[in-house]
DNA sequence: TAGATTGTTAATCGATTAACAATC
DNA sequence: TAGATTGTTAATCGATTAACAATC
């Protein structure tokens, strides 16, 4: 009612409070009952202020005693971030990353679901990957509709990037998965995360290519 | 000679590299002669400052009256970071994500090496993939040091990620491209890249239930 | 109580943006 | 020349870290 999503949680800290309750729910899960904000930090490779900091954007039950009870803190972090299993995904391109995105996806988001896949090329339309049915990309604008999906990952070819967003920005997609390198145009209410998988081997190669070089003239 | 990997440019700044050398590549090969800050910024989707800020980096050739030349400017970038095809890269993880990341890098990084991959599963080890030998992870660290490979990507399981790391390390690795949700302990002198594609998810999944709210309330 | 930790505010740090003299 | 852009420095912005009163 007041304002609940008036401050909207920076990209950042919503990274790290994902990582958070990865690890509060393995804390849990091994029977873990309280810890420290440092505790928390040490495993999610943050400083113990940061924890604090990101989590002032949750409802936390921390005491000085005793720090945090891990199972409430899960919850909290859990509700805090959002289910989202109310809205479907849609996956553009089944080539090779499409179809291992669709497979770790259905392995590993079961909170999740992943309702459709669209391709072009007419040898995969019509079958089914992993259980999701891949459809013509022509019909995807009907589809977006018709289903009221918000999610969309992108694993197509570079030069199809734009265009499909454009088409799914149109049939009312508001959040975006990128995965091909290309920087994609889209409205200020469209949040786009780009996971530029060529752009983060090349930085790895220039760190490698970088200490070489500085060992060499040590 | 004078300390030229000194200033080690940030992630950031190298990130963005490597997105105008795939812009100013692209546009060299379309024939495109010229341009200014202001075009490169609106294709890679920066601010002209950015770019120019960005540009400090490489050495220019710039003018007020035409800008900068294509060709010779994508020259500078690629110098300024780098071929790195003198070392080799390994591979960790030959499941879904790690085969169809052995694919893409193979597709799109033809000035890189894949020269290993490592797996566990018995099944596995002695084939090819891709055209690359797929050998038993227990001959990891001899392999690492007898070939002086100085990166790897990390594809397989969570809970095999940190001792995977330890061996790497001591095995001379110096940059780490992690594809686990697991944040790594290393060295600082190890440059680790984390591409966690299970948190892009959570976050557009975030992103994609904030909005709704919102609209709703509006 | 004494001591350590939380929640939160203040200070610092770094990165992006703006400004502007030099210049073609 | 006049005008626009570069290279670079200064200002702003945002995010991380430090500090500290409240507290259990």
């Amino acid at each position: 009612m007041v304002k609940m999503s008036k401050h909207l949680i920076n990209p950042r800290t919503v990274g790290r409070l994902c990582i958070y309750r990865r690890v509060l729910n393995q804390l849990s899960s091994q029977g873990t009952k309280r810890l420290f904000s440092r505790d928390l930090a040490s495993m999610a490779g943050v400083s113990p202020s940061q924890v604090r900091q990101d989590l002032m954007n949750v409802p936390t039950n921390g005491t000085p005693q005793n720090g945090y009870a891990v199972k409430e803190l899960a919850e909290a972090v859990v509700t805090c971030l959002g289910t989202a299993q109310s809205s479907s995904v849609v996956l553009l391109g089944a080539g090779h990353l499409g179809q291992a995105l669709l497979h770790y996806f259905q392995a590993t988001q079961p909170r999740m679901a992943m309702s459709a896949v669209f391709e072009i090329n007419p040898n995969m339309v019509g079958k089914h990957l992993h259980d999701v049915p891949v459809w013509d990309i022509a019909t995807l604008d009907q589809y977006v509709r018709s289903a009221q999906v918000r999610i969309a990952i992108l694993a197509l070819p570079a030069e199809e990037a734009q265009p499909a967003t454009d088409r799914l920005v149109a049939a009312g997609v508001t959040s975006i998965l990128n995965f091909t390198p290309v920087r994609l145009n889209a409205p200020a209410h469209v949040f786009v995360e780009n996971n530029d998988i060529q752009m983060s081997l090349e930085r790895v190669a220039f760190y490698a290519a970088a200490h070489t070089k500085e060992k060499v003239q040590a």
